[in-house]
DNA sequence: CTGGTCATTTTTTTT
DNA sequence: AAATGACCAG
């Protein structure tokens, strides 16, 4: 042990000792933005192991990866270097502890080993097939709506039977019918989607005595992070791996609950103390993250939630500046707007780029900001994590490799077959269907049968033959290599090049000389370095479990590992840019300043909210966790007009701004500023540097005004009436002043 | 069978 | 604005 125990202790408060020394039974820890919940959960979990329990008796579930790889390394950090990877408490997330164990005893869930895990385009591919199988139009059946309906019925562990039995309208009939023969379709392909990987889990943990047993005794201790996310499958695991000995602790705050969506239950955590009656309850309601006004803004803010436990919000730290809240004039302003503010940080308070971030409501957002940026010479990255695992290229390199582990997975194989192009298309697939559906026989293995089959061309048959028997190749070589072996043909890395050469995907875009095409080239590169660098996280059940080192087992893993990750995992605090990021992505961190733009109606709140009360305050707590990252600074925008999807559209400030406390906030209309025209073309930002003559107030001077009075000249916007300035006040902050009028005296 | 063009559509958030 | 899907000429 690396820390003496009395360590663990020193420099907390009162009600984070209480949940540090907590030891056997449930308990709940309320754990508002900023108030050391990470300090609190991993030094328990070495106070635990101080006081005797077993380190692999452990288990810390977390919903990113990147959260569990930070809660793993501040846990070895406390435990020192002396515990091995299978000897080290199990923490991982959701998801991937259900699918690793999944493996682990397969014929306990009705399941292959080898399963595939789709993504949400599989998903989509495979709903959509089933719409068509199920005779209805897609037309009136979007896979979108369909997949969200089959999500909470899984979210709430309705297989398709249980679904069908309380189906009782033409709506909900219809989703049945689809959730049958998609249900059917995953089942014949060996896949699970990603709520199947935690529904299994739970049914398999319910039906299974003894499975259940061996989780129970060798997990004693449960811990759960960011317990207000769970959905109703993962409190049906965490019961059930908690009912024998009941350790176990949950954390997260009902504030900062944003995946109702995702079928996110915050009952779970409203109604701990019912599901588990002995219950201690511990609340950590001091913030040690932000200054005065922000937290005073976070909390004004909050409070106009009602279906909400009351808990105030304080700290101790000084009260700092004040947020300042900005009307621009479009989406273009806005960004140069947080460009410049970003700079100004930079250059006035020595704010290192890392220590930066702008958040935005949707994705798409990310583009002016980025042009914006970029325009600034100021260092970024935007927070995706799935961005390249997305790209056609990659996911079709992927599709190849799973194909080699699952030979049924015929969502990848019809992704494939003729990726490139190599002379297998639309009839002859169809053929070679027919001919399957009628001897009974899985789609590849139809295939390899090619040459029965009447009425197919030999070039066609050829084609075939010569694809099965790359296939049957690869397959061979996975089988027969080893993880670990030296030999650069027989690794994981050399498997996935030879994947790619041989598929015909390098030559692909070899010849091509359009920079896209070498980008794809580049990113084949980067996934055949991936799978070099890929090393599996150990999630063994056993101590003495063998750790599967064969290149198929690597190559599971590795699959694996991509299609769990996420946007958030992507994040490097270390890469010394400023990170873009949705406000979902950035639960969990914090920078000395944030800039969230995009405080409009319609945007936050969405558009899909607005007139929903349950769903307007989950939006109304998405801005609270934008607004409780900031350290330090933190500004808010909108612009007064914004293109939408090729729309121009005016817009409405978001009502979270009127609800802000007044006395905490400052406010900027920028959006008379001129220099920012509407204009398709010509979009340009009129600034000036102190050099440009405009009347006697160069940029940087200060100025006099009657009613304001001192302040910095920060631009200036000559126009042939009506010159404007915009000076930023220490009382009132920046304002837009008309020089004709405003009176301006320069004084320095 | 392939590769192009034209028309149609887009649930925001994510494991 | 961008991305997918349908359709048609080679």
């Amino acid at each position: 042990m690396a820390t003496e125990v009395s360590e663990l202790l020193a420099d907390l408060t009162e009600p984070q000792c209480d949940a540090v020394r907590h030891r056997d039974g449930p308990l709940l820890v309320l754990a508002g933005p900023g108030s050391g919940k990470t300090t609190v959960v991993t030094r328990r979990i070495a106070h635990l192991i101080a006081h005797g329990v077993q380190p692999w008796q452990i288990l810390a579930l977390t919903f990113t990866n990147k959260a569990a790889g930070e809660m793993r390394e501040r846990i070895c950090a406390l435990l020192g270097a002396g515990v091995d990877d299978y000897r080290a408490p199990t923490v991982a997330t959701f998801h991937s502890f259900c699918a690793r164990q999944l493996r682990r005893f397969a014929e306990f869930a009705d399941l292959a080993p080898n399963y595939s895990i789709y993504d949400s385009a599989d998903q989509r591919d495979a709903i959509k097939q089933s719409i068509v199988e199920a005779g209805l139009s897609s037309k009136n059946w979007t896979p979108g709506s369909v997949a969200a309906a089959i999500s909470n019925a899984k979210n709430t562990l309705m297989d398709a039977d249980a679904y069908a039995a309380e189906a009782d309208d033409f709506y909900t009939r219809s989703i049945a019918k689809i959730y049958r023969i998609y249900e059917r379709l995953l089942q014949t392909n060996d896949a699970l989607d990603f709520d199947d990987l935690l529904m299994r889990m739970a049914r398999m943990l319910r039906d299974s005595q003894e499975v259940r047993e061996r989780f129970q005794e060798r997990y004693q201790y449960l811990l759960i992070d960011e317990y207000q996310d769970t959905n109703h499958a993962q409190f049906v695991i965490a019961h059930s791996l908690a009912s024998a000995h009941q350790n176990i602790c949950v954390v997260g705050d009902p504030d900062q609950s944003i995946y109702g969506w995702r079928g996110a239950d915050i009952s779970n955590i409203l109604e701990f103390e019912e599901h588990f009656p002995n219950a201690v309850v511990v609340a950590l309601g001091q913030n040690f993250r932000s200054t005065g006004h922000i937290v005073d803004t976070a909390a004004g803010l909050i409070q106009n939630n009602r279906r909400r436990k009351h808990k105030r919000l304080h700290t101790e730290l000084e009260d700092g500046a004040k947020p300042t809240v900005v009307m621009c004039r479009n989406e273009q302003h806005e960004a140069a707007l947080v460009a410049e503010y970003l700079q100004r940080l930079r250059d006035d308070d020595d704010l290192p780029w890392k220590e930066m971030a702008v958040l935005y409501r949707i994705n798409a957002l990310s583009r002016v900001l980025e042009e914006a940026l970029l325009a600034a010479q100021i260092p970024y990255v935007i927070a995706r994590g799935t961005a390249f695992y997305d790209r056609k290229e990659v996911k079709d390199a992927l599709a190849y490799l799973r194909l080699i582990v699952n030979p049924n997975d015929e969502v990848s194989l019809r992704r494939i077959i003729n990726t490139p192009t190599r002379g297998i298309g639309k009839t002859t697939l169809t053929k070679v269907e027919l001919f399957g559906y009628n001897q009974q026989l899985r789609l590849f293995e139809a295939l390899g049968r090619a040459g029965e089959m009447s009425g197919l061309t030999t070039r066609a048959v050829g084609a075939i033959r010569r694809f099965v028997t790359l296939v049957e190749g690869w397959r061979r070589a996975a089988a027969g290599g080893s993880q670990s072996s030296l030999l650069e043909s027989s690794s994981l890395g050399g498997l996935v090049e030879r994947i790619i050469r041989e598929s015909g995907l390098e030559a692909a875009y070899r010849d091509s000389k359009s920079e896209e095409d070498r980008e794809r080239l580049e990113n084949l590169a980067e996934l055949i370095s991936a799978a070099t660098q890929f090393v599996a996280q150990p999630i063994d059940f056993d101590e003495d479990a063998q750790a599967d080192t064969t290149l198929l087992g690597g190559l599971t893993a590795f699959l694996e590992s991509v299609a769990l990750i996420s946007d958030a995992d992507a994040i490097d605090p270390e890469s010394g840019t400023v990170t873009l990021m949705t406000l979902h992505a950035a639960k969990g961190l914090e920078y000395a300043a944030v800039a969230m733009v995009g405080l409009e109606e319609n945007l936050l709140p969405h558009i899909r909210a607005v007139g929903n009360e349950m769903e307007l305050e989950e939006e109304r707590r998405l801005c609270f966790v934008g607004i409780t990252r900031a350290k330090r600074h933190l500004q808010l925008s909108r612009a007064a007009v914004r293109t939408h999807r090729g729309l121009r559209e005016p817009t409405m400030e978001s009502r979270f701004l009127t609800e802000l406390p007044g006395e905490s906030i400052v406010y900027s209309d920028q959006s008379d500023a001129v220099g920012y025209f509407d204009g398709d073309d010509d979009m340009q930002v009129a600034r000036l540097d102190g050099e440009t003559p405009c009347g006697e107030f160069p940029v940087g001077c200060v100025v006099r005004h009657p009613k304001f009075g001192l302040g910095r000249v920060e631009a200036v916007m000559p126009q042939v009436m009506g010159s404007k300035a915009r000076v930023e006040f220490p009382t009132v902050g920046t304002k837009t002043l008309i020089l004709e009028y405003a009176k301006l005296e320069r004084v320095g």
